[in-house]
DNA sequence: TCCAGTAGTATCCTTTTGTATACTATACCA
DNA sequence: TGGTATAGTATACAAAAGGATACTACTGGA
């Protein structure tokens, strides 16, 4: 039940989760199963196309998703979650379910 | 049961228990209830005073832990989980067992 | 002939995170 | 009188993460 802390395991959850664009990417993805570099870029307003290459290059070196390049020119190069990485989802629902109530408790303490 | 990516609110908890130091102070406080800043100290090695500092003020000003200082000398301060930073054990859990299963994976698709 | 679209790379910069080391005040103990 | 312990702060530095901008090759369409 208890982890004993200095063998914790979290630190190899959070590696791949962290960041500030990785769980709008993993989202994304687990909404729309298959999607372009280009699909991806518009979707997430903001993101540099620097930022959005190293992410899915980091998330692929982790075999949570999959990138499949089309020979063709313009280039077309889709990304999909992997089988493995939809294990993912769970805990990305359970922090958003934390996120979500933390944000409330947050405006309430605050104002105390 | 979908998570609209731009809503997401997954970025709220990984603020709270990311970083180097993070998951393992709040480990050691939800094991050992109350811990004086010396203890937490010696449980984590490696750690400077300035990090572990940086991380209990933050971990404090989100509620998730608490600060009592003695007015002794020499100084005697205690930190221990708030009720409201319980909650985030199950997350810490899920976390930890996805890391279990995510180093066990990574060995057998390195190798094949 | 010129422009838009694709999936990037290259370069430079700023901000955040983490490390290393030295320093503080005060009391107790030998 | 000098050393140890406590809970920090101050300073300088290195490394990682992120942002802004410009550039590439090639093709199809106006």
């Amino acid at each position: 039940m208890n982890i004993e802390p200095n063998l914790c395991r979290v630190e190899d959850a959070l590696e791949i989760i962290v960041g500030k664009w990785k769980p709008i990417i993993l989202l994304h993805l687990l909404k729309n199963g298959t999607m372009r570099f280009s699909d991806l870029k518009r979707s997430i307003p903001n993101i540099t196309q620097k930022m959005l290459t190293k992410n899915l290059r980091e998330l692929e070196n982790e075999d949570i998703i999959e990138r499949f390049v089309y020979p063709q020119v313009p280039p077309k190069v889709e990304y999909s979650i992997t089988e493995y990485g939809k294990e993912l989802e769970p805990l990305l629902h359970a922090m958003h379910k934390w996120g979500v109530k933390h944000a409330l408790h947050k405006q309430q303490y605050k104002f105390i």
